[in-house]
DNA sequence: GTACTTTTACTCGGATACCGTCTGTCCGAGTAATTATGG
DNA sequence: CCATAATTACTCGGACAGACGGTATCCGAGTAAAAGTAC
């Protein structure tokens, strides 16, 4: 019952790419390098995001990846589906049924129920933070400056041939 | 983010154990057998929550297993708990210090605590329904029949030498 | 200077290896009830 | 009939094998920008 640490690396990267400046782009590579994880893995975790719209990528020289929506309308909680999927943690093996000796798979049970009620109020509370609002915690936290280095380095891996 | 089977198990383990008359019990292999489930496996299930306190334990000929709280004092979040561990969901990995280089670990971030907070909340759920809930659940839905024949069973698999 | 080709810097999806965890099995040791044995 | 020993039926904890999924790496293919080349 860990969740992926994927999770926590996407949450991050979308956070890295919300400083971006608009039109530009961050090749994956960057992005892995920059948040301690591997640079190769990040790839496939932002591949997932733009599968799952939450980001848009170029390919090609120059290219890489931006934010496809707005930070403020992307919620951890859609990174946290973009990530792990759409099936629910708990998934009945008809457990009731072998114990009642009744071959129908109706699981009609109140365990299942419960399950599902549990995560779906789980997955509301995801969904009151969004990537703008880690953002802004980050800001208003005592990370002020370091804010601004990010920002300096996110222009700088954003366009390297303009250092110079 | 799938949760355990063994927990489904184990809820309905405890169903089972709370149809015995008192002062018997159930061998573990008995148990996991009518569950369909693995009994070795079951067995080492059941230790587990005798050491989370759910279940009495008794060695020996005729011994094997019984509540040891009432149905009603022992809550699905209680056999989640002894069944899958204390530790939580969310494991940062300081991906947000890394991000702002800050080697401090002190990740004062506000994932962190939307994650705790959204556990919390799924765990409070879980401990809405008990044991005991659950039988009167199939109790009154629709499962009278069954529940009969299964006490009729519990009755046969507790006291082997009297059915003769 | 323009058109074309090459190089460079990326993404994309798949194949694959590694490794930790969950599932499942097995074993020796301990314990309690039952049965057998000896007087 | 009683005390003691042997058998039986369990649990306990650990060790271990297998399967599966997440993590991580690598590859060929595709794409777009930039750089080089020819005229």
């Amino acid at each position: 019952m860990q969740m992926k640490t994927g999770v926590e690396q996407a949450v991050y990267a979308l956070v890295l790419l919300s400083l971006l400046p608009d039109k530009a782009a961050l090749p994956g590579e960057a992005i892995g390098s920059r948040l301690g994880a591997s640079p190769t893995y990040m790839q496939k975790l932002l591949r997932r995001l733009g599968n799952a719209g939450l980001v848009q990528s170029s390919a090609g020289a120059k290219g890489g990846f931006r934010l496809k929506r707005a930070p403020g309308d992307i919620a951890v909680y859609d990174v946290y589906l973009a990530v792990e999927g759409r099936q629910s943690m708990f998934a009945p093996r008809g457990t009731l049924q072998d114990m009642l000796d009744r071959p129908g798979q109706g699981c009609g049970c109140r365990l299942s129920a419960l399950m599902d009620e549990a995560e779906a109020s789980w997955r509301s509370i995801l969904g009151r933070e969004t990537i703008e609002t880690l953002a802004e915690a980050m800001r208003s936290g005592g990370y002020e400056a370091e804010l601004t280095d990010l920002r300096q380095w996110v222009r700088n891996a954003s366009r390297k041939d303009e250092i110079a």
